[in-house]
DNA sequence: TTGTATGCGTTATCAT
DNA sequence: ATGATAACGCATACAA
């Protein structure tokens, strides 16, 4: 365990002084000195496989390149294609990623910011946002989630037009009696997709019976099911609040001995992984989940390097597929 | 924005010195100092917010609380519940972990374990062993997957027993030309389970004919769909290298016109996440996820905490989990 | 263009 | 038990 080579050793292979290696190794700075040089100190460390004390640029930069990431479960599968983009998009400009799961526990979250803001942490994006959240006081990025606060950036989906596109799709199948399994409405987007539901049912000229709509208490299979046993009026048609709430769907309907497609049509939201491989194949509207991360990462890079930017709200658009879940109404 | 409070605002307001400060926040050093002035400089502490800077700390002490955790996609479905099985064991004793990934590419690897470095990253966890991979100089930990070094502390399961019971499973239901799409021979995981079907066909009295065993040159669907294309021999029941070559195999049969499990049967390896909800539901061997990330964190810590203790390797035990995907021979 | 000097905040090693 | 001092490695204002 030999220590590893500090600057100075850079320096003193390629015969210049600190200073000088550090100007030459700083992409930045290294206009301040002569092409020559910098080649030297650049290949000087090289050879030796010198990486910058991190600890040391921290304390004289006051930046750590890293932001720390929060998510609910990395084991909902919405979320390893988005933590995926964020790193890539992280990558891209030499940060790196900080992880902490909250398993939706306010106190936890608290904790790890704490806990992630005393490493210097440049940074946050949160995926575990409810809309009651205050505004936060470091650059953060909402992502999948946001706040009702308007000076936050976030990445979103097109939750309205995906709801849209579901009821329409369910109602010219001929579906009258269309249900929803609503995700938690502390939620921006269990409580959007709720909204967008009773809107589209509107405008489709379409009742929305009180039975006919329940509300799960989290994003999970369990829930969903229990949302699912609970709903009334005999529906012909489930759209769920996100995909792990339809999969409970297809639990409490073959409980009730109901068949999907053939008794019930069902509708879930996000395309997670395997949706396709469900039985039956879930019909669902696709959100971009690589991307959002991606541009999650870019928003708060750009919120970082300028933090009074004016806070942008990306909203991706989203597109229904269409699997063996929905057919029309017997 | 103003300023965070420093140790020497907590030490004058105390009316300390910064040193005797520092000894009075460090529960290590709280002994050092008398109860009554740790008393004043804890409080002191406490009225200005105080929070120490980490990156200073870091420098002096050359630790930063924060692991790094290698993997090479989190979007292959094993991951993610043993990355949140990584995060819940560092969690226990005040760490964080630090994620990456690499696609498998080696160049990657080693650009990440340097800017990790750099960071000063107190140890790593890999889950991109390779077989050859040289023994590392900081503290390390294999998880899943293990070099042949024999100095590496690793995490893995029992490959062997976990083939060897779907061997028996497959032999017990009348099956004797059966498959293996095995995955990369480079990766211990791959090459482990290759050597323990050829021992369990061997030792249940079953041949092993050279066309019956195809290498997927990764764990992925694809490779697996390509690797099971090239299988002959008229297999009746083909076990896979891991779940996702599993459900390329699925894939390959249904091109072929096949059914599964009336045709041909398959195992897979892994019990990935919604292995169950495939179609059919896929027999497959149970590993311990989660508990495998705990188990890595925890011994990483013990690493780090002396570096010298001999380097244990643990093995979980595997459970094969029978589903839909295996029937008798025709 | 390059070298010199200084300080970031903390803690370890002395000295008192 | 406490204070003084130095050093961790880097980046920058300033001098040359």
């Amino acid at each position: 365990m030999e220590k590893p080579p500090t600057i100075k050793d850079v320096a003193s292979l390629a015969k210049v002084h600190a200073a000088t290696a550090s100007r030459a190794l700083n992409p930045q700075t290294r206009g301040k000195v002569s092409t020559r040089t910098a080649n030297r100190v650049l290949e000087a460390a090289k050879t030796l496989g010198y990486a910058p004390n991190s600890a040391a640029r921290m304390l004289r930069t006051k930046t750590s390149s890293v932001a720390g990431v929060i998510i609910p479960d990395l084991r909902n599968p919405v979320f390893p294609p988005i933590v995926r983009g964020i790193e890539d998009g992280l990558h891209e400009a030499g940060y790196m990623a900080l992880l902490g799961n909250t398993d939706g526990d306010e106190e936890r979250e608290r904790e790890l910011l704490l806990a992630m803001r005393g490493r210097q942490t440049d940074g946050f994006i949160l995926a575990t946002g409810r809309r009651t959240d205050p505004a936060p006081t470091v650059p953060t990025v909402l992502v999948n989630r946001r706040s009702d606060a308007g000076d936050v950036p976030s990445v979103t989906n097109d939750n309205n037009a995906g709801i849209f596109s579901a009821v329409e799709l369910l109602a010219s199948l001929g579906h009258t009696r269309i249900g929803h399994a609503a995700g938690p409405q502390g939620l921006s987007t269990g409580w959007e997709r709720y909204r967008a539901f009773v809107d589209a049912m509107d405008s489709h000229g379409l009742a929305v019976e009180p039975g006919r709509v329940t509300f799960a208490t989290a994003f999970t299979e369990e829930a969903g099911y229990r949302a699912a046993m609970a709903l009334q009026g005999d529906v012909t048609a489930i759209i769920a609040g996100n995909d792990l709430i339809a999969l409970g769907c297809y639990s409490a309907l073959a409980e009730r001995g109901l068949c999907c497609p053939d008794d019930v049509s069902v509708v879930g939201f996000n395309d997670m992984p395997f949706a396709d491989r469900q039985r039956p194949g879930l019909t669902t509207v696709r959100i971009p989940h690589y991307e959002m991360g991606l541009e999650a990462a870019r928003l708060l890079l750009e919120r970082i390097a300028n933090p009074t930017t004016p806070a942008k709200r990306v909203i991706l658009p989203v597109e229904l597929v269409r699997r063996g879940s929905v057919a029309p109404p017997r």
